[in-house]
DNA sequence: CCTACCGATCGGTAGG
DNA sequence: CCTACCGATCGGTAGG
């Protein structure tokens, strides 16, 4: 047997052994962010405890060890994709923000605003790519003290753009009940969503953001 | 040295080594029983994966193989919290609805039944020993399906008495949005409190019964 | 980022 | 229900 011939004849190996990495894939943060995606993902399918780093490492063609290159430890990995989610929530809540004031000839009604914050609330959580908040949702607990620190600020810068809003409807006596607790119920009713609403379902997320208004406002068809 | 003496005269060692078990707390399921309440704590304060079947046999004062004698794996033992949070979360609604029933002199309105259908969730919830809906509510993707299937036939049964109650307040034009999402979301708010819920704090179980029913109600002051 | 590895822990079992 | 134990897996590291 020419062993010369047989390797040339020989399909080429695409899939065997380990993926080969083109130059580019180093450097600048590609397998970091590769990582946090693959992290969110697994995080949020199985849960933190369940999820292992060796899991993670394979889901991005890595080897055990690797993440440990890029990341502290796990529990480091796992504060990272909140306040990755987080960060990315808040720019989109801006971006939907400033669009809708551009586009609109008057300023932005209670109303108005609330339907936008909704809406955009919704992307950041069943969107595509969105796996990131409902981890944070879902495994708050295992974060350290600092770790929830950090991650609250950009939660409180959140949900400090919604507070006038739901001041301004509670005024002209479009929402009821105690402010703090009928806030905290809206956004429990909005993040529960992340354990139901199936994607390409039935329902879009403006079909849900109708019911959302409809039902928390109270003349609003 | 007297040993006789000095045995006698030692303090009686109550808390030394594995506490003595007194005869009637073999059998008669008081030690699964026990062995439930201590897995449902532990579940919701540190999740199932992070939970040791070694904690919660030393949480009853139990070594480690021994919770393998009353359920045959981690899962089982899991599934069966749910399912007793479920059986206890049903016989307290039905007493619950009799009790308003009984107490009053005219047949109840949908309102007065949502009343009482939110105040009995939230101490389902958030009362005494209610660690186990929690449980449910967030380590739901680990069960089996078969599992699920049990559970989810609890579940519908205790929804069932919700469905008309909120049918009707549609009928009268008090809830508003698409039946289906107007319900999930009402379910989505209450069982979030779960996750701020402070008991003792600042508001009471009664105060966020009043406040849900302002919130979600059209016309209620 | 890989190789090679370690100590710790975990779910679970046999036998009593 | 305990004793004694096992195989598997896990997070993480040293050295390159």
């Amino acid at each position: 047997m020419d062993e010369d011939t047989l390797l040339t004849e020989a399909p080429p190996r695409r899939s065997r052994g380990r993926p080969r990495k083109t130059f580019d894939e180093r450097d600048d943060g590609n397998r970091r962010q590769a990582l946090l995606r693959a992290a969110a993902r697994l995080f949020r399918q199985n849960g933190f405890s369940a999820t292992s780093t060796r899991d993670i490492a394979a889901a991005v063609g890595m080897r055990s060890g690797s993440p440990f290159y890029h990341f502290e430890n796990k529990e480091a990995l796992l504060a990272a994709v909140m306040e990755e989610g987080m960060q990315r929530a808040l720019a989109h809540q801006r971006a939907r923000m400033a669009e809708a004031v551009a586009a609109s000839p008057a300023p932005l009604s209670a109303r108005e605003c609330l339907r936008v914050l909704v809406r955009g609330h919704f992307d950041n959580l069943l969107g595509p790519e969105s796996d990131h908040i409902p981890v944070m949702l879902y495994e708050w607990r295992v974060l350290s003290d600092e770790q929830k620190h950090a991650v609250n600020q950009l939660k409180d810068e959140y949900e400090a753009v919604w507070v006038p809003v739901l001041q301004a409807l509670r005024r002209e006596g479009a929402l009821g009940g105690d402010q703090r607790v009928a806030r905290l119920m809206l956004f429990g009713a909005l993040n529960w969503t992340a354990q139901w609403f199936v994607p390409g379902g039935a329902a879009s997320l403006d079909d849900l953001t109708d019911t959302t208004l409809q039902l928390f406002l109270k003349d609003a068809s």
